[in-house]
DNA sequence: ATAACAGTTGAACAATCATTCAAGTGTTTT
DNA sequence: AAAACACTTGAATGATTGTTCAACTGTTAT
């Protein structure tokens, strides 16, 4: 059973939560930002896009280069793919992946700024 | 029983190992990297986040705002405090959370982009 | 056609995670 | 000193997730 609490006055609720609802983004895009941002939140997946920060590469390549099997690496580049943060192309056997967006150096690069400026 | 892959010649494996190692984050860097970013992945904590670029609040009115109880809030401020992206203080028996770090706002900023950017 | 290669995909499993519940701080009021 | 308030915390639980394994699709070479 939850019961949503609702302290003293003197934080005055209403008028908080009146400017606060002005900026809290729609549920269906919190849920869609949430699942987007999860995607970061894994090593290979970011091992992955910096090798894609290099060059274009086929999976057998980023397997090899991350010491995984190819089957891991395609099921991580498949949820990348869905977010559209790769790109993928086909050449007879080999696929090619590339990234398909700049907003992902940005995101790494604050998370990286973040670690270093919070090293005990 | 892993068998990591390698794809036959002319993809020139030992040349692009040399220069993906180059750029390739440290295991330590990566895995806090890993962990930083996997909270932004969470609608609660986003929440948690979007109300505290308007204002200092406390633990009460966030729950009261977002419609959950205490314990849940508390739970995930620990982990955004652990993380060092919120701050606290206490003031009697209350006690106020804020925002600790610029990167936040630029990070979900760029996810926001990227999910605006893509609406099928 | 057949085999080999490059990659994809679904099911299964262990591990991780968010929320709940119940019991615990610390602070203020009575 | 006791009760009330504003949280915090640990254990339990259901849900989600990353990797593996095995089977599959395309493409190329024989």
């Amino acid at each position: 059973m939850k019961e949503i609490p609702h302290c003293e006055e003197h934080h005055e609720h209403t008028q908080v939560i009146d400017e606060v609802e002005k900026i809290l983004p729609r549920d269906d895009e919190l849920y869609d930002l949430a699942e987007l941002l999860r995607i970061f939140g894994d090593t290979t997946r970011i091992r992955i896009l910096y090798v894609l920060f290099e060059k274009e590469v086929c999976v057998c390549d980023i397997a090899g280069i991350l010491g995984m099997t190819l089957s891991a690496i395609s099921h991580q580049l498949r949820i990348l793919k869905t977010a559209r943060l790769v790109k993928h192309r086909r050449d007879g056997k080999t696929v090619y992946y590339s990234l398909a967006d700049d907003h992902v150096k940005t995101i790494l690069g604050m998370g990286m700024e973040h670690i270093k400026e919070n090293r005990s």
